[in-house]
DNA sequence: TTGGCACTCGTTGCATGCAATTCGCCATTG
DNA sequence: CAATGGCGAATTGCATGCAACGAGTGCCAA
């Protein structure tokens, strides 16, 4: 426990100007949410730190610790690391505290092969569902991607990356279907870091990219599919290949 | 609040034998799981009554009503409830209330869309994957299916179907996968209890399990896929005739 | 020296009180 | 008569204190 400095009063924990210091590690993406609750905040927050490898997976969530942290009591913490939980990212045992998700390879091997075919699905559908406009931007995003493979800026890629298969979730006209793709996207996340750091995959996952957008300008829903069950495949090697600790 | 009639000493909100009253309500499918906390306990419990329709969707979830009836603070109820709006099966707002979650028409049609396609790409994968022992449990429970259907019992014709369709989830060897299928199934089945009150439905569910199962057995991925598909397809429009007040 | 055991300490689980927000109701006004 | 503003009640959000559980440590006995 040990109530060190600050003086705590019930309701008056922090000042917002007090709140707002905790935002600062994570590089410019401060996000100035003030119409949820403090609960909320943290969840997007944690959910954040764990998916960008700010919390590494097995790192301890202490209560108090994050509840210092943030300048908050610990109940809006618990509430957070229990969402957080539900959702997967945080494995948590009863009086034993919560770590970051760290599943064993077998399960890692499983969430990689339900993404490949999340994906190929949703991409299938897209090549059936897309609007002419959600076509070009898709083709436009892909563009996109040659050029910054070329200039070779991982972290630019990754985020427009992101963009384009959030393009072919969008597409695919099934938000519940997407959510599930986003889920288990954000879950493998964690494991796929090093990947960024190598220039040379951008230009062959911009590759890859290229069947997929051709087959979705065509309205070839195997092709599309077939495409982006390669490209994860493709992702899901190249992990294996770094990750001999995992 | 109301303070009614128990003392509520801190630490000792109700006896062991007070706190088993609640259960007695769910039909004799009392878990005396003694080795978890409250919050879980709750959270099981409230997952398992929505699912099945005892709380139907769109019902009020109080935070102190809930604490009332199962004789604990808010402080677990309100976990079990966040865990729920994680998992997709409670809806909540802040300062506004939970209650149980009532997806909207479209969102809905993505839902066993969703469904259909995860449990066909189960269905595939085990057909590649089951052990033969795995193919005979298989078999046996959709010829348990078949007596069952003759005899019209639509609550034990429930209860094997769910153990049929876990066994194609676990001949998949995709633990990840099997969760996201259960899951989306779990959030689906509140949509689908007037089903199981037609006797007709049965004989008809049997035969369309029939193609899955003589795919699986001769280990045709694509049949497999193909018949769960179209089952889960008919599923999804015997629900939209059903249902006009959805 | 080693195995078992009780004790202690740290952390999590739960209860409770207070603060904050929302919504319904009623009065006031155009 | 309708619309709007503010007040009150009810409900949720958060802080805090205490209880319970687990893990580590040191002691005692074999």
């Amino acid at each position: 426990m040990t109530t060190d400095t600050t003086s705590y009063a019930p309701g008056k924990a922090a000042t917002p100007e007090e709140r707002k210091a905790w935002s600062s590690t994570s590089a410019g993406r401060v996000v100035t949410a003030r119409k949820i609750t403090r609960a909320e905040e943290l969840r997007l927050i944690l959910a954040d730190e764990i998916v960008s490898g700010q919390l590494a997976p097995g790192a301890p969530l202490d209560e108090s610790e994050l509840a210092r942290r943030f300048r908050v009591s610990r109940t809006p913490v618990r509430e957070a690391l229990r969402q957080l939980v539900a959702s997967g990212l945080v494995d948590a045992r009863a009086h034993r505290g919560a770590i970051v998700a760290h599943p064993d390879p077998e399960r890692l091997a499983g969430m990689f092969e339900a993404m490949a075919e999340l994906e190929a699905l949703c991409a299938g559908m897209a090549a059936e569902r897309m609007t002419v406009s959600e076509r070009h931007a898709l083709q436009s995003l892909h563009d996109q991607l040659r050029a910054i493979s070329y200039l070779g800026d991982p972290q630019r890629f990754h985020e427009v990356t992101e963009a384009f298969h959030n393009a072919i979730y969008a597409g695919a006209r099934n938000a519940y279907l997407a959510e599930l793709a986003l889920a288990t996207r954000k879950r493998v996340q964690p494991f796929r870091r090093a990947q960024f750091r190598n220039i040379g995959r951008l230009a062959k996952s911009h590759a890859e990219h290229n069947r997929v957008v051709l087959a979705v300008m065509q309205g070839d829903r195997a092709a599309a599919s077939a495409g982006m069950r390669a490209h994860i495949d493709t992702v899901r090697r190249e992990y294996a290949t770094y990750a001999g600790k995992a």
